[in-house]
RNA sequence: GCACCCAUAGCUCAGCUGGAUAGAGCGCUGCCCUCCGAAGGCAGAGGUCAGAGGUUCGAAUCCUCUUGGGUGCACCA
């Protein structure tokens, strides 16, 4: 399906009987030859590096190896012409029914089309979002939610088994800070006026976390001392903030396979399992750190505390895992909980977290490397800033949040599938602005807008096919004249839509979800171009007199619509049928 | 002080984990426009890929250093 993997297989074919022929030295390493669309149209379908690269380990000149293998590669009936070019690229052109037997090929798949099997079903798990139990999620969550979410729907379908986890940190201080609040605000509740101290959160969305526990407990916590309703509130209040979450996460269109908890951790000895594996490996000792060296800490005193030799698997210093009154920091339960993760029999890692969590990302890949000593990969995507505006200006909206803007505000604004898309208008590490104003505007500059239109400018051609007569299924549509798509523009508009797969397969081995949205983008572009050219050239029109020349054209416009709704699946968007 | 990330056209950014003459949109200039679906189309100008070394057939891409920005730096998560 991914035509230029089967071309790569040819040259490497090709290269093996060299091999055997005593041509080429036996045993050559092909792993750097590689089969991709060369940058210039003119120089071809595909070009190859392989002569380059053999040149050295074999002693020949590049040139001899590239002439022998052009007159074995012009031998396959795919391969119309060869050519030596430049340092000792070989640029191929392919006849043109390698090209149309995409259009079949997207049309047998379906949205399918594009699946690989690069990840040969190894387990991942991808943890994202995580946000804090302690209030609504924010603009900044949202982009990881969309990140996460897009990155597990692209390794699920590069061939991956994945889970999405959600990591609920309600173990720590702030959820001792969300009780507090919530009492403020059941006080409130029971016509007391709520004094919320510096500190405490104080959000509006607890005051009905407050009314509801007033409706369970009444006025009998109001006098309590606070040891009585700390661990009741604390536990009625983090529920409400993850239903709440749950809830913003479906506005968003995210749906978790599972859920963790921080404090499930505590007291069922889990901790303690990781740290003491740790420390069979000699990699928990008693010390005392250096204080940090030009930064100025007025409450500095050295102290011995338990630390993990991080250092021993490529961190800068020794992490505490005990703080100096004997409980674990934060630290300690993650490891556990990438320790479980690893446990579960993951093959690969993956964390999204904010860019602020930057100073976080070796101490974990550390504690992981040990912890599965170095099986699992750990890879830990930081997600940068999101930046607000309205009309080119600095937007900050405080409808009932406090001061931050939620997911929910972004969401009831522009909705789900242009949140979702603009979010991954831009590579994770880059900072992204989002202007409201600007993703809503129908311009070419708009890129969700653009994409849109070229999914509902199918849809549309397809209906006028249906009205025509024309049965428009995938199934009878493959059965169209393939060889009639023999334009060069139309040969150009397949070969773009042939580069899906392998788009997919580069997206998921960087973990980048955003190279699929900047894809449809330029198949889109192509789509509208080539619909441009119909103005002046009626023959390359998708709605034509001739029922037959319609269906070939009709085969090659729904193709496209394939592999845009097969992108846009994997972004979490739903294709547009038409523009409104 | 140390670590991580970023630096590409006037602006906003792509750039295939090393490929050929570095791309797109906006803006600018000049033409064209009633054409399957309006919200335009075509063409042009515009670059020391922050700077300097290195690696090699080949570097925006990898390594080192420099400059400029962001973030984070026991015992909070």
């Amino acid at each position: 399906m991914n035509l230029f993997n089967d071309i790569r297989v040819l040259v490497v074919e090709c290269l093996g009987a060299m091999a055997s022929e005593g041509f080429l030295p036996a045993g050559l390493e092909t792993a750097a030859v590689t089969v991709e669309p060369p940058r210039d149209a003119a120089h071809g379908d595909m070009a190859t590096n392989a002569a380059m690269v053999l040149a050295k380990p074999s002693g020949l000149k590049p040139r001899e190896i590239a002439d022998a293998l052009a007159s074995r590669l012009s031998a396959d009936p795919r391969i119309a012409a060869v050519e030596v070019a430049g340092p000792g690229f070989l640029n191929l052109r392919l006849v043109p029914s390698a090209w149309q037997a995409i259009v079949g090929s997207a049309l047998g798949a379906g949205t399918d089309f594009g699946r690989a099997t690069l990840g040969k079903g190894q387990k991942v798990n991808v943890e994202f979002v995580s946000a804090n139990p302690t209030g609504p999620m924010h603009v900044g969550h949202t982009r990881g939610a969309v990140v996460g979410d897009a990155l597990a729907s692209l390794l699920d379908f590069a061939g991956y088994d994945v889970t999405r986890e959600y990591y609920i940190n309600d173990g720590g201080a702030q959820v001792d800070v969300l009780a507090r609040s919530a009492f403020e605000r059941y006080r409130e509740a029971n016509g007391l006026s709520p004094e919320i101290a510096e500190g405490l959160y104080p959000g509006d969305y607890l005051i009905p976390v407050g009314e509801a526990l007033k409706e369970q407990y009444g006025d009998r916590f109001l006098t309590a001392p606070e040891a009585d309703w700390l661990p009741i509130f604390r536990e009625f209040s983090t529920q409400a903030m993850m239903e709440m979450i749950r809830g913003d996460l479906e506005a968003l269109g995210v749906k978790m396979d599972v859920y963790s908890s921080e404090k499930a951790l505590y007291g069922t000895g889990k901790i303690e399992a990781a740290i003491d594996t740790l420390r069979g490996m000699g990699l928990i000792y008693e010390g005392v750190l250096e204080p940090p060296k030009g930064k100025t800490l007025d409450d500095w005193e050295p102290r011995e505390q338990t630390l993990f030799k991080s250092t021993a698997h490529g961190d800068d210093v020794d992490r505490p895992v005990k703080k100096s009154d004997g409980g674990w920091t934060y630290f300690a339960p993650d490891i556990a909980y990438h320790y479980d993760k690893v446990q579960r029999g993951f093959d690969l890692l993956i964390d999204i977290l904010g860019a602020d969590h930057g100073g976080y990302v070796k101490r974990m890949k550390a504690a992981v490397s040990a912890l599965s000593e170095g099986r699992v990969p750990l890879d830990i995507k930081l997600i940068q800033l999101v930046k607000l505006y309205k009309n080119g200006e600095p937007f900050k909206m405080s409808k009932r949040a406090g001061t931050f803007v939620t997911l929910r505000d972004v969401v009831d604004e522009v909705g789900a599938d242009v949140t979702r898309f603009v979010m991954l208008t831009r590579k994770n590490d880059a900072a992204l602005d989002f202007d409201f104003a600007k993703v809503q505007e129908q311009s070419r500059d708009n890129p969700v807008w653009y994409v849109q239109y070229a999914s509902a400018r199918v849809a549309s051609v397809l209906r006028k096919a249906a009205a025509a007569g024309i049965d428009t299924s995938d199934a009878a549509l493959a059965q169209a004249d393939l060889a009639a798509l023999d334009h060069p523009a139309e040969i150009a508009l397949i070969r773009k839509m042939a580069d899906w797969p392998r788009q997919v397969e580069i997206a998921a081995r960087a973990h980048e979800p955003h190279r699929v949205a900047g894809y449809l983008g330029e198949l889109a572009a192509d789509l509208h171009g080539h619909w441009n050219k119909g103005n002046d050239e009626p023959g390359l029109r998708f709605v034509q007199d001739d029922p037959a020349t319609m269906a070939s054209k009709i085969a090659l416009a729904r193709a496209v619509g394939v592999v845009i709704s097969a992108g846009l699946a994997i972004l979490g968007v739903t294709p547009v049928e038409e523009m409104r």
